[in-house]
DNA sequence: TTTCAATTGGTACTGAGTACCATATGGGAC
DNA sequence: GTCCCATATGGTACTCAGTACCAATTGAAA
């Protein structure tokens, strides 16, 4: 992998500042009580510049599962896909990404605990992770589509994914240990296994 | 039946002609185009009092489903529940709520299309209805739990029913008809039968 | 009729988000 | 190096959503 340029290098740090800044100011005194004015201020950048990062003030909280949800197709390829799956072998391969998905969201365990606190205080975020999990069942519908899915398999499995996701998550609370293993558990209770392979 | 008194009666009547008259500018210019001045001047209102009736711009596009979820429990309590239900048996009793909230929701088809045509359009309107779906979920839980139901199918059933929901809606389109049949199709392909009583 | 609570609409404010512009800066050609 | 261009930046000014406050109106009940 070549050298990113400086001005990529540049622009890297400029977001993570913003995100960093962002978070330190929600944690200090919560999301509310934080302007993108405040942000910009702490991250050492203009206010327009904010909104050049970042479509919203929303978004920040979300910012990063949005670019592993942009490699989700490829990290779908890996999940070999030969004859047309039915429902049970299209939601044994959305299981594996949701739980990737677990994984990923839990690396950093404090940020991980603050966002679940901020959106259980706030509904408008609450309704807002409701686009990135859109975004992930429409994407999955749509391999599922090239990979030989029937239109109702390909909206189902990845809305059961979602579900167990959901309830796990709810399971789980804020403990970024226990999410992977109750949605594991959600998935296990739906008894959709395929046939032995 | 007691006479709703003349003050609960022009409650009623302005909040009627809010929503008629927000939706009529939706319908003209589309949601971006129309501002809350606007709807209120169209509904022959102060701007300050839409804000007494909705509490945000985006509310007034969902109206009268939230009314419905008030009454959620008191629908339930028709479904008897004689013994602690496990999965299979709370699918079977959300799945008639749901199918019920799909029959409230096409009521009225016009409104209906127009109203998934908003959603499709913009972002913040399908984040929006996971707050419905939120709200949903959650009374359902605890419904479940005072049946008996564990923690886990309890938090669980609700959101298999969001994903035949979800799914079923996505592959009707908005046509309206199509709606309860394929949300019932997704209940039936989850193959998550009660045995017989 | 009088009194009280509820409802209304107006004014003024904060903050999100957008459009526009002038400036600065990195990358590449020479 | 230096010249040029595309990109990135920060500031100004604007619209509109949402909130706080207040004075005036109106329904309900005595």
């Amino acid at each position: 992998m070549t050298e990113p340029s400086l001005r990529a290098r540049k622009r890297q740090r400029a977001r993570d500042e913003i995100i960093e800044a962002a978070y330190r100011l929600f944690a200090e005194r919560g999301y509310d009580e934080v302007t993108v004015a405040d942000i910009a201020e702490r991250a050492e950048v203009g206010r327009t510049t904010f909104f050049r990062y970042f479509g919203d003030k929303q978004e920040v909280v979300f910012a990063g599962e949005h670019d592993w949800l942009d490699g989700l197709a490829a990290h779908h390829r890996e999940l070999r896909g030969d004859r047309p799956p039915g429902l049970p072998e299209a939601l044994a391969q959305v299981r594996e990404l949701t739980l990737a998905l677990c994984a990923r969201a839990t690396l950093d365990p404090g940020r991980y605990v603050l966002r679940e606190r901020l959106i259980a205080d706030h509904p408008e975020l609450g309704d807002r992770t409701a686009r990135k999990q859109r975004r992930f069942a429409e994407t999955m519908t749509e391999i599922l589509r090239e990979h030989g899915a029937t239109p109702e398999t390909a909206a189902l499995a990845p809305q059961l994914a979602l579900a167990c996701y959901t309830a796990g998550r709810a399971v789980a609370g804020d403990d970024p240990a226990a999410l992977a293993p109750s949605v594991a558990a959600a998935f296990d209770r739906l008894g959709l296994l395929p046939p032995a392979a």
